[in-house]
DNA sequence: CCCTTGTATATGAGTTGTCCTATATTTGTC
DNA sequence: GACAAATATAGGACAACTCATATACAAGGG
């Protein structure tokens, strides 16, 4: 599955413990691809062990808790490796909010333009953070250019769909003014600027 | 969970058998939005009837196996209801393509573009999908004016975000065909027709 | 005549992901 | 001085989802 790989990613690029990954890894920029709860991370990094995909040692720590740090292998590096250079299928469809306007048929304007709207707020505040990420991405230099160039290819579409889906609700939403209040159309779309 | 009510969903369209509902809603246009295994459906509805949210009698049949056919409840109807008229939080998102081009640094260029020409290639055939999906739903007349109107504008959400995706690829494509191949610089966006 | 496909339901076993709780210590806030 | 938050790891219980298999019969093709 993908978490494993994510894990293996990371500490390919350097040695990390299980709080590392959940604070600064599935919290941080990555968070915009692929979100771990940190149970499954710790569950993962002990089934990365066991296969030899992952080694660890334990860094004692005064006042603090013992971190265990863990390195990728040369098996891990491998199977990285492998996953990266290939094409996979694309995940099923699961959009609860495509759902949940499908079986709206029974609900008023007022209603239905309640939900988009606040689904709309969603992911403006997906595409501000995606903005903040890719900004920090840029002006990080520990990982190489061509690294860096990636994630932003990455950030990029990931910015890219949260648009598509603002575009979209704000075309819907304004349908429904149109239909519905009957009162002042408006017209002209709106100008860019999210 | 989402799929409990995408199932209520449908069943408040009409009564239906767990094979109804696997091969057409699950497989039609509702694929766009939500898939599900067979196994899943069965025992969705065996865990929803236990909670009295649908019923089923059995249909006896000659020649054939005899059909379990649920229809809704009260207490589903409400369940439902509740369900669509209050917005939910986005999901987290899980995207594989988008995690394993963040780390595919290491990776040259032609690589690189395999990997994203076919992440296109599957995006193109669901958006193919969605279109046909559309053009029937258009023509559907079995389903009410207002129901048919919410499906189009699901319909088109999932448009949105597979020609955003499909576009972010044409970019990110190109892009690596100007710094890369160092050949014929080829300028000039694509001119739509997706 | 066999084999596949379609119709129809269901279970067993496994993976993946979530939520809650436990443990232990330091630092910072009210 | 009490209480929360950060640092750090881990397990139990459960929910959601997948994959394979079992059962049963009819129709149609080779």
């Amino acid at each position: 599955m993908s978490l494993d790989h994510a894990i293996l990613g990371f500490l390919a690029e350097r040695e990390r413990s299980g709080y590392d990954l959940k604070t600064r890894c599935f919290e941080g920029a990555a968070s915009a691809f692929w979100s771990a709860d940190q149970a499954q991370i710790y569950r993962t990094l002990e089934r990365l062990s066991r296969g030899k995909a992952v080694k660890s040692r334990t860094r004692r720590q005064s006042g603090r808790p013992d971190r265990r740090l863990y390195e990728i292998t040369p098996i891990g590096r491998q199977q990285l490796d492998a996953w990266v250079e290939c094409p996979h299928p694309l995940p099923p469809t699961r959009d609860p909010l495509l759902l949940q306007l499908g079986f709206s048929g029974d609900l008023d304007d007022p209603e239905l333009r309640e939900v988009l709207a606040a689904a709309r707020l969603e992911h403006q505040s997906k595409l501000d953070a995606l903005r903040v990420h890719a900004t920090n991405q840029s002006s990080d230099t520990s990982l190489g250019e061509r690294t860096t160039a990636v994630r932003l290819l990455a950030l990029n579409g990931a910015m890219a769909t949260q648009r598509a889906a603002i575009d979209w609700l704000d075309d819907s939403i304004e349908l429904l003014e149109d239909t519905s209040s009957g009162g002042a159309r408006r017209k002209g779309r709106r100008i860019g600027r999210r």
